[in-house]
DNA sequence: CGATTCTTTCAAAGCGCTTTGGATGCACAG
DNA sequence: CTGTGCATCCAAAGCGCTTTGAAAGAATCG
């Protein structure tokens, strides 16, 4: 069923009766009325390419997930983050676009985005230090949102990024007001910029309380479970080990609880721990104490949010940059306590 | 840039040029080159909607996600089989279409990719008892694979699925081999067809050896950490604890382990854990020897699979019915260990 | 009642591509 | 030299929609 034979049926123009679906004026309500109602019982629904072709608008929104090649992880916040812009995307009429390559194509699949007229802007995930992807869509001039921002430029661009820094001051901040001197930093990949300003949270806070950051107390890696297990573990048995740990995911905690517990020492008791929490649907920090104290900011209302951003940027063609910095909520768990003595 | 533009460019058609670009025989070596080099030079890719209107193939596999209203839990199987499918889409051509869906429109996102023709084809996530989609994707039309089976009417479509009951029922085999008979099964929500094949597998092995299921040993539930804590805690609490624990999820078993350990006991040693692995890229089971147990099946490389009989059936316009059933590994791990006598 | 305006409808062009059904030129055989 | 076959290339139609510019019909007004 296609608009022309539609509009055969109801002895009317093509014109008349996509003017009527599309809410435009220049069709009397009663007439509107009968070409809906045919529309609906005949099951008619324009077709998607062609209408983009006609209106030049794609109505649909990229994605790039890259596939690095050594290091196989696929980011565990990217279904949260979709389940939120998807969501917006579909009350606004915008399909998603995901687009899964190599990393090393990356810059290539926003340069077909553009060229393909496939999308009518795209999300930026996961910005890394000298990450071209941002200079790169300002020159091909398609409309993006920055999931987070870039390391030393953060200007003349979109962007929806929790303030990572002060997030990580302030949950150090609180374990030194534990007492704790000695607290451990197991951060994720230090080329992200979310984990080059959570570290200078870190080390801002414990400078200003005349601490000095420890080396061998700072690590950076994919934040898996078995990492966060396995360098707890080394520090642990160390000959100075710390007395916290701060994590720059929940599964990094995780595995720090265990190799807390395989210590022999209890969490929350022997030894604290503080995560941050992107408040995954599936990795809910839960019970009516949470587990962990955590800093937490919903991945999922960022989607959303970069979402209603980018559409607003569509929509209107307004190309001035839209930037929205939130402050982590700071949340007390079972996790922490005094430092023993 | 445009077809007209750069046949203008090289003095040639628009149909000499286009088929120099999508390797048609009709035009010489020669000038297939010259226009090949000179569509790079200026960058030209053909436009997509135009290509898909043009042809009738709109190249494109959809996905719907559900967002249940109630328990807001995405899947988080969800990103790594996407990453797996997606690779394959990649490689062929074909982009992925997701469509985040407040669960109650699931049916009318699928009736859209029909009529809207936005899609060639799409994948079915998660199948349930007495889902609709599969009948209504045949009476649509639309080509599909569903990841995992129905409960009760596996023939007439292609699937490709693990073999949920078989994979359970060695587990459970195994932890009655180390002399379990109290064997607990935290296992997904009842309604999924993978968790219904788990249960009767589970069930089918503690029967065959002469043991009678005890119900309050078995739960259902979404598969978070803290679903697996709370119950196996209850479970350990009460007058005849298991020693063993089947869980359905890596998750599940985390916070089986967390229960455990919180009750000063330690798995592998008084309390057995054996778990399904669905080999989530930032949930391994990593380690020299793992650590827990568990029945292992790639999510990842069912969706590449999907993808490529998904493809296989666009592409040919072969609809008899592609079905696989995979076997999962059962790895030991550290998690295992002879009932206390 | 005729002129004017507004409302409602329509025919046709155009979006950028593919593809059908010719054309054109050339080599070769008769 | 003419006809045949083949290799190249092209003009134009068509995919299903939107949208411009115009026309027809209804309503308003002096």
């Amino acid at each position: 069923m296609n608009l022309k034979q539609l509009s055969d049926i109801l002895g009317l123009s093509q014109t008349t009766v996509s003017r009527a679906l599309n809410g435009y004026p220049e069709v009397s309500e009663k007439t509107r009325i009968k070409v809906q109602t045919a529309a609906k019982a005949h099951g008619y629904a324009p077709n998607t390419k062609a209408k983009s072709l006609a209106t030049g608008r794609s109505m649909a929104i990229g994605h790039v997930i890259p596939l690095s090649q050594n290091h196989e992880m696929v980011n565990p916040v990217f279904s949260d983050f979709i389940a939120g812009a998807g969501e917006i995307y579909s009350e606004n009429g915008y399909d998603m676009l995901l687009s899964v390559v190599k990393d090393v194509d990356e810059s290539q699949s926003y340069r077909n985005f553009a060229s393909k007229r496939s999308v009518d802007g795209v999300i930026v995930h996961g910005p890394r230090a000298n990450d071209p992807r941002v200079k790169l869509l300002l020159d091909l001039g398609l409309p993006f949102v920055v999931h987070g921002r870039m390391p030393n430029d953060t200007d003349g661009y979109s962007w929806v990024d929790m303030n990572n820094k002060s997030s990580f001051e302030r949950a150090t901040g609180l374990l030194l007001d534990l007492g704790h001197r000695n607290i451990a930093l197991l951060n994720g990949v230090e080329v992200m910029d979310f984990a080059i300003r959570r570290r200078a949270g870190y080390e801002a806070a414990l400078i200003a309380r005349g601490v000095t950051p420890n080396p061998a107390h700072i690590t950076a890696g994919d934040m898996t479970e078995h990492y966060g297990y396995q360098n707890a573990l080394e520090m642990l048995r160390s000959a100075t080990p710390p007395t916290a740990f701060l994590t720059s995911s929940y599964l990094i905690a995780i595995g720090v609880r265990r190799a807390i517990s395989e210590m022999g020492l209890t969490m929350g008791r022997d030894v604290s721990v503080v995560t941050h929490d992107d408040d995954l649907s599936y990795l809910r920090n839960g019970g009516n104490i949470p587990l962990f104290t955590a800093s937490r900011s919903s991945v999922r209302d960022a989607g959303k949010r970069c979402a209603e951003v980018l559409i607003n940027h569509i929509k209107t063609g307004d190309k001035t940059p839209h930037q929205e910095l939130w402050e982590a909520e700071l949340m007390l768990g079972e996790s922490t306590c005094t430092a023993p003595t």
